[in-house]
DNA sequence: CATAGGGGTTCCAGTCACGGGAAGGTCAAG
DNA sequence: CTTGACCTTCCCGTGACTGGAACCCCTATG
């Protein structure tokens, strides 16, 4: 399969494929030409990162993640547990956006948002 | 004002108000040995943007913000709207987050945790 | 056979918002 | 005079790509 193929059938753009390859998470085949030749399981395991990636795990998750992918022998407590981090860490962004966004919101309702200079948003960023 | 003393009452690293001088947030007097000279005006500048960057406004944002904060004729609905934006990007990223949180969550509930490696979250992220 | 196009390849540079660290000038204290 | 804290600039690295240039390969058409 070439990469355009492949980009297509996954999603993934060219770019980000050979970058991949790059970083060594994938390795494709090479044809005579110098051409990329991707089999069906370069295919799947791109796929598995773009999913993955699409979930929020860093390249060093992904890295893990395929191995233990590929690893048959492997427990699933290890997925679980770089899961169960991840969980946690999308816990901390909510909840920091989310004091974000009700600050923010304070400040937006405070705020007359007519043609007048006075602005309560201004004031709150000015500090104590 | 050297530029230690600033950075300890903004809360703000050396590093990034050098930075922020960089691309021209804010433009420090020198002293004739080559220091950097901080007026208080410049250390509430650089407070307020502080806070404006721990609300999630990008440095474009900032921008525009200051601008709008030194201009004394510039109308609340200005400040508003950018601030409204701002607002419905954090809320799309809690929404996005949310909803990957959803889907790890599943994919962690339904894994057994044990040593066997069956493990449903890879089976999850494995795709149709 | 020449050529046009739509693939593919490599490599280099840039992104964002800084952080780390080197090499060297400056200043106040002992 | 020396020490040590502080300041300066400069360059490289981050993460995960993205854009572009320069060039090769393959197929189809006049």
């Amino acid at each position: 399969m070439n990469i355009s193929q492949v980009a297509a059938r996954t999603g993934l753009p060219a770019k980000t494929i050979r970058y991949y390859e790059d970083i060594g998470l994938v390795t494709p085949d090479r044809r005579p030409n110098g051409y990329r030749d991707f089999t069906q399981n370069d295919a799947h395991k791109l796929g598995f990162l773009g999913r993955a990636r699409a979930l929020g795990f860093s390249i060093d998750d992904c890295r893990n993640l395929l191995t233990l992918w590929e690893d048959k022998s492997r427990a699933s407590a290890d997925v679980r547990s770089i899961a169960r981090e991840h969980l946690d860490e999308i816990d901390a962004k909510i909840a920091g956006l989310t004091a974000m966004r009700h600050t923010l919101a304070e400040l937006v309702q405070g705020c007359a948002g007519d043609n007048r200079p006075d602005c309560p948003i201004l004031k709150g960023l000015e500090g104590s």
